[in-house]
DNA sequence: GGCAATGCCTGACTAAAGTCAGCTATGTGG
DNA sequence: CCACATAGCTGACTTTAGTCAGGCATTGCC
């Protein structure tokens, strides 16, 4: 815990002042955080009041002075939200794109400053250990939460495991021969369904059936390659464990493909015991279950 | 580089928002830091000035808003810089113990609500990754600078390095039975001297002396406690070579105490080579030559 | 003893950051 | 088609942060 302290001082003081010595450039830093994070690739105005964190009123203003400047155009939403005439999309200049790749090298920059009074060895522990600490950090800052199967972000996360599992089953993966699971069966008090999240962003989801009679059921466990190897699936799928625990069930039950090689290692790893087929799950090669 | 990078964007960001946030309650951000460094044990103006890289008029009214509160009081310096008169010394009052005290409490609560979502392997992984960060991330904010022998951060490194081998020599240390060395030996074009600052307190120095003929010559080479096995010596070492080089010597000598160990083996390890006694210094066991 | 330097303080500013209430245009669900 | 929500904008503020020029007492140095 002393060494967490030390390092929320010392690293995010020290380094933090520095970045923003690097990143203001004559300009307001409010402006210059802003222009960075619109990017090259602009975004939409909804989205970076998300990701700075800032009040309507003042990033309207803000807006209105890097166009004022010339770095930016604000114009109706030609992304996702396309559609909404009420959404508006900030995109780069020009002279933003310039500024912003200003902005780039003077990132680099920073980078540069740090590790060239290292040693060769020394920079090469520094960056393992950054890489390391990055990792774990955005492990902890996943968030696992209960929400309604019907949520969009998990209606996201449902969209992206049936996309993988058609890519990694043997022979594709069509919904309408699987066992099907409507809402409801993931709904309080027949189920639940968790979300996990990592800046409000979803990457990861699980489902528990709690079924009147037996064992509970987990389904529909799903973690996004970007979070792989941070403990997240083993995060929510103790979560669904423990929901169905606490509804006095003794153990829980799932199946698996035998392609999905990393889940099945963590379901033994788990404490989970491989047991005869208990249904007729058309892709389902192996059938686990954990007395709880 | 791109993974400092992203540890930088990451980092700071997150962490850095987040022990924003729990440390300002109420409080506006510059308040509360202030009352942080002042701590327990009190502190003078002038250091907290330094720690805190604040103006002094500023500084002076945030002090006055905080004595408002009645949470600090402000005195005539009783420490260090006891005798001096215009030097003042900001102490927490009981109030602001307890205040300090919540501070301290909710920099705990950070590091646990960073440390809690995690499995007990990844727990260890973050410390150690980030106590290494940390001390690498420190090893890189040291600077080495020219500066006159005389003033007062060499002196200071002088005294702490007499201090050190007073203590660690088979039969202390009597400056007088050593070879002197005058300021000027160590002045332009005689010589030079290099001081290694960490956020400007002196950790650290090193002497070279421009012999008229005959190699050049490194004295006083030494390195705070706190900051070693950072590189930091041998990054003195470097300098002083490179700066004799520079000036067109072929090599450059030193003697050492057989007690010194840690020394010896960065100088083996640097491209030293033990040679035969030059020197009658009292105290010295070993000499080396190193060529440019 | 006089004079420059030092350490801290005050007054008078400015700019940046952030808040809040209300406004307009667009979209949505009955 | 209406009521109501949502996305973003504007005006009118307040607070925080920070700068700069001078001022006063104390110290250090010839």
């Amino acid at each position: 815990m002393a060494s967490v302290r030390r390092f929320n001082r010392t690293v995010t003081q020290r380094v933090g002042a520095l970045d923003d010595e690097y990143m203001a450039r004559g300009r307001p830093l409010g402006q210059a955080r802003l222009l960075w994070e619109i990017g090259p690739a602009g975004a939409e105005v909804a989205a970076l009041r998300g990701r700075l964190g800032l009040d309507s009123g003042y990033l309207s203003r803000l807006l209105r002075s890097l166009e004022a400047d010339g770095l930016i155009t604000i114009g109706p939403a030609i992304g996702p939200a396309g559609g909404d005439g009420r959404v508006r999309e900030a995109r780069l200049t020009a002279a933003g794109r310039a500024e912003w790749a200003v902005l780039d090298e003077r990132s680099d920059d920073l980078a540069r400053s740090i590790l060239t009074p290292l040693s060769d060895g020394q920079r090469d522990r520094l960056t393992a250990a950054m890489h390391e600490v990055e990792r774990l950090l955005l492990a902890s800052m996943v968030v696992i939460e209960v929400v309604p199967p019907g949520d969009p972000r998990a209606r996201a996360c449902l969209r992206a495991y049936v996309r993988e599992i058609a890519h990694r089953f043997d022979d594709g993966f069509d919904p309408a021969l699987s066992t099907p699971a409507a809402d409801e069966a993931f709904t309080a008090p027949a189920g639940a369904f968790l979300l996990a999240t990592l800046a409000s962003e979803p990457v990861g989801c699980g489902g528990v059936k709690l079924h009147r009679h037996g064992p509970a059921e987990i389904k529909r466990l799903w973690v996004a390659e970007a979070v792989r190897g941070m403990g997240v699936g083993r995060r929510i799928l103790g979560e669904l464990e423990h929901h169905a625990a606490e509804r006095g069930y003794a153990a829980v039950r799932l199946d698996t493909n035998r392609n999905l090689h990393e889940a099945i290692r963590m379901y033994r790893s788990s404490g989970y015991r491989e047991i005869p087929q208990y249904n007729a799950e058309r892709y389902a090669h192996h059938w686990f279950e954990k007395t709880l």
